[in-house]
DNA sequence: CATGAATGAGGGTTCATTCAT
DNA sequence: CATGAATGAACCCTCATTCAT
């Protein structure tokens, strides 16, 4: 049975491996040299392959680079599934979901940095994905209001600053040599998220 | 002196002229088209000028980008610093920057397009430009916490935090058809900066 | 002897199947498509077998492609000879050689697609085919003119015209998307290679 | 006068210059290679510029081809009205068309080998020429037929016969290395074409 | 100084051909 | 024998940059 199961699958394993592979070598690229530079012949060169073999894979460079970027928000996102629900509490699991982002954004880039250049072409494709993140984020955001732990913020606005706020920390981080250690960096969004910077209030 | 002075000057003043004439159009084209889509012809039509004229003035294409984000960042420098000096206290204060800064999104496109995509190339001669604009902001909450409007955080993290927030934000109004109507993101800025999402702790 | 011819033959049978299925593949594609729009991937398809395949059985498109003009010219000069075995008299055959021809066009449209681009090399290779039909057409008219229905011509020069107009005529309705009524076209052929088209001379 | 008229020409000159130099360089290849083979590259190379600079005069590959065509054309088309105004009678002027025509395929390979292959796309814009030369013609033939030089065929369906045997003959001597003298095949294509090869009827 | 025609490297993409399976 | 994944040369086209005028 799963003799049968694996003779099918034998070369769609294959076909599957290369077509990962080389979404993984367009990640790597447009990661270092950001989406304009990112030529299909350094893909292939990255991925090991011809400049011819990409075409086989994908219909041309924006569908690539579309499925690149999927595959990376899908990483990002089963890790923070994971991490948000290995804690209790609406700070904590906010606190998880900044770190999951934070920590991507090093092995991640091309998805950060394709997320910074998108046009307007491709920011449809995306929405899509950021609505998954957004809503996501909302409800995390809903559950802490009814139980009280959340002040009563429109969250879907909430959920909007949050990701500019995590997606402007990835642009800085990206783009510094030598970004501030990610825990504080961390510690201080959840912190000023959470509580503010004003001063003690008897709110 | 004067003489001299004055000989010189004639030529500057006609080269500066030029070179802002020029790095104004680079930003028009560039806010309008995006970075990849701002080619020297069309920057050199924007400028009523020949293709061959914009090498006079600037090394490559690079440079002109380099100079056209200068001219943006001192636009919204100058604009960030009165605001705030009209208005007391470190809530307001910083409402002035926000508001500066989501203004300007709008109207200094070129800036916050180029920013998206800026390599780690680019950033290193922008890093300048950014440290600016940080120290002012790091200034202004040093200030408010020793007036006791805010808690004693450090200064440059939460300086950081609200900058990536800041570019964060731009780049979502940039890349949507529809953003969310601009006071109502920064009221909601602020409030968050300043108190937080967390249900009224007494601290 | 026999066992032999069997054995080479069992083979060759199945070979010359192949062969003469690809050739045929081939040339409805490029009956459809045209030459350079033809593929090989296209006409593997077509013919129900992988891309490599067809390289097992031709050296290369050129060879594919001589192959299929080939095969056209063979239907087209067998269609012919029965035709005009039918009629009497060298009017009625130069008659059913037109008709031939003209109906072979829209049947056969990758025989003359493909001698419209058929550049100085292939048309070395073509030659042949062209003398038999020239060869076939001269006979027809030197036996009109033993039988005292034609005049005294050069035969080879006036095959070689009716064979230039032939030719000129299927282009024309290849490459028109409403040709004219072909029995009209043929009739106007035949009236004007038999009869001219001066006023009545008494010639 | 004439001064101010050269000064706003001059540049004009050079560019139409150049824009004819390059549509005869393209007419050269393509009349060498034929269509499909004839690269922009090696277009570039005839005319002893760059691939670039193709592009300064021409949109595309297709507009630097159509116009190729049409100067052609109008050398074909000028040409044969300057013979046919030059003699008198309707057979003398047919000669004469057939003349120019047949002459033209030397000198312009480019122009008949275009016309041989000219896919669905492009025949649309040069239907207008093809136009011409059939209007040009019909119109000859008409004026014989009123002088009663010739029979009362349909000039149109008389027109395009004529027209398809000079293409097809075209075709014939652009692939023959050595094709029959040209005044004999003038001579037979003129005598077929008023006479027709049937032997002498009382018509 | 200013011009813009010219350049040519490089872009994405296609496809005839090969070869390990 | 048959396959089809892989190749890479060649395609058309763009555009930052240069330089003769």
């Amino acid at each position: 049975m799963p003799l049968e199961r694996r003779a099918v699958t034998k070369e769609e394993v294959v076909k599957d491996f290369r077509t990962g592979e080389i979404a993984n070598a367009a990640r790597r690229v447009i990661g270092e040299l950001g989406y304009p530079e990112a030529s299909m012949e350094r893909i292939a060169q990255e991925a090991g392959v011809s400049k011819g073999t990409l075409y086989l894979y994908y219909r041309n460079k924006r569908a690539l680079l579309l499925t690149a970027i999927e595959h990376s928000f899908d990483e990002l996102m089963t890790e923070t599934r994971i991490r948000t629900e290995r804690v209790k509490g609406c700070e904590a699991q906010l606190g998880a979901m900044v770190r999951a982002w934070v920590e991507h954004t090093n092995e991640q880039r091309a998805f950060f940095r394709v997320l910074q250049l998108v046009g307007p072409d491709l920011s449809e494709e995306l929405r899509g994905l950021q609505e998954i993140y957004h809503g996501f984020l909302s409800e995390l955001l809903n559950r802490g209001q009814q139980a009280g732990e959340l002040r009563g913020h429109d969250s879907a606005q909430v959920a909007r600053l949050v990701v500019n706020l995590l997606r402007g920390t990835s642009l800085a981080r990206l783009n510094q040599s030598d970004p501030p250690d990610a825990e504080d960096e961390i510690a201080t969004i959840v912190d000023v998220l959470m509580h503010g910077i004003a001063a003690g209030d008897a709110r």
